[in-house]
DNA sequence: TATTATACTGTATATATATTCAGTATAATT
DNA sequence: AATTATACTGAATATATATACAGTATAATA
């Protein structure tokens, strides 16, 4: 897709705004209103424009016959992957770990993320985290002490608190007493923090 | 809102599928043209009823100037109440007590569910309910042991695993030690089952 | 029995609307 | 220096569209 001018994006604005108000595209005439055009040519160019770069689609013929070409909408931004714990040796976010799409709004979390865990175990039952429920995810290596993080050690996927007591030591902590804490010398294994969690979804 | 005839019905249908299809109203031409009829003023008189009846508004003098007024989408119906765990002597759904709406999609959980409630005290702790958590709670009598309830007993408002060992005993069950079962008689006490939880969602 | 709502055809027409053509001007690319 | 994209005015026009008017027919209602 290409740039869009800053023309062009108000004539886009323009038509979505207008969409939303009344329900039905505006007609050339109805953009010259709100943009301010003395012709309807006008309106017409950037229409042009706006079809050329991909932006809309114009029906020939037709009375505002203008509909908004919404790639990112139509991958349908709001279906988030169920992701296993991973075997070892599997990438996080691979294909076949996915075991189905959840739809979920945009914005549910007040944070964003990235995909659900399917939470195997109870190391962190007492945090509520419970076999079964999904983590909402987001990936990011923004970690503060006590978040709960999404963890890969020697290909092996884990969720904890995280703890960093100096620079070179992380603590793992489970939320469950039958369960030790692990302790990461980092200067000897290697950590990978995949995100850490923002949500949590149960379903009884 | 008046009943819809048939017919009308249909025209009803007409004009959303073409909406959904092309992205904005059909003429009366194009309703003549999917129902079959011969002439516009067939698909006029079915819009004007429309109009009259309250499920369309017609925007005179305008090309495609149909709009579906629909009133139960227009409530949102992904739309669902918070609710607080009430204070004494408040129905539970009553508006002063939602706290604010939850934007959800319908089908959201396996089981439908009418609103959420934000749960307070640690009760539920063992299993997985922590504070501040939100639960969907499904507004049902059908409720089987070993299920989480939301119970109302003398206007107190509390979230328990329901089991019923008697026909006039009920067992509420708390998931944490520090708290003790509540026995109810029902041949004495009042119980009211607002409903169950089907589902569970928690921010961080 | 008269009235009203539904369900159409068929014709006519004012106007709403898209769309082309002819210009002007500026800035960016080749 | 020639070309192309942007950003407009202004006018002209074919046609898309809503909408009114004149009918016909059936069923329901008062």
């Amino acid at each position: 897709m290409k740039d869009i001018t800053s023309q062009q994006n108000k004539v886009l604005d323009c038509i979505q705004i207008h969409l939303k108000k009344t329900g039905f595209p505006p007609t050339r005439a109805d953009i010259c209103r709100e943009m301010g055009f003395k012709s309807p040519n006008s309106a017409e160019t950037h229409l042009r424009a706006l079809e050329k770069k991909g932006f809309i689609a114009i029906e020939s013929g037709t009375s505002r016959g203008i509909s908004i070409l919404n790639p990112e909408l139509e991958q349908e931004e709001n279906e988030y992957p169920i992701i296993g714990l991973v075997a070892a040796g599997s990438p996080t976010l691979a294909t076949e770990n996915v075991e189905k799409v959840f739809n979920c709004p945009k914005g549910f979390f007040s944070s964003n993320f990235d995909y659900f865990l399917r939470v195997r175990g109870l190391s962190m039952k007492d945090a509520g985290i419970m076999e079964d429920d999904l983590i909402a995810v987001k990936k990011t290596q923004d970690i503060r002490n006590g978040d709960i993080v999404i963890a890969r050690i020697d290909d092996e996927v884990t969720v904890k608190y995280f703890h960093r007591h100096s620079p070179s030591v992380v603590h793992l902590q489970p939320a469950n007493n039958d369960f030790n804490d692990i302790k990461v010398d980092l200067e000897e294994t290697e950590l990978f923090i995949e995100g850490k969690s923002v949500g949590l979804i149960r379903e009884n």
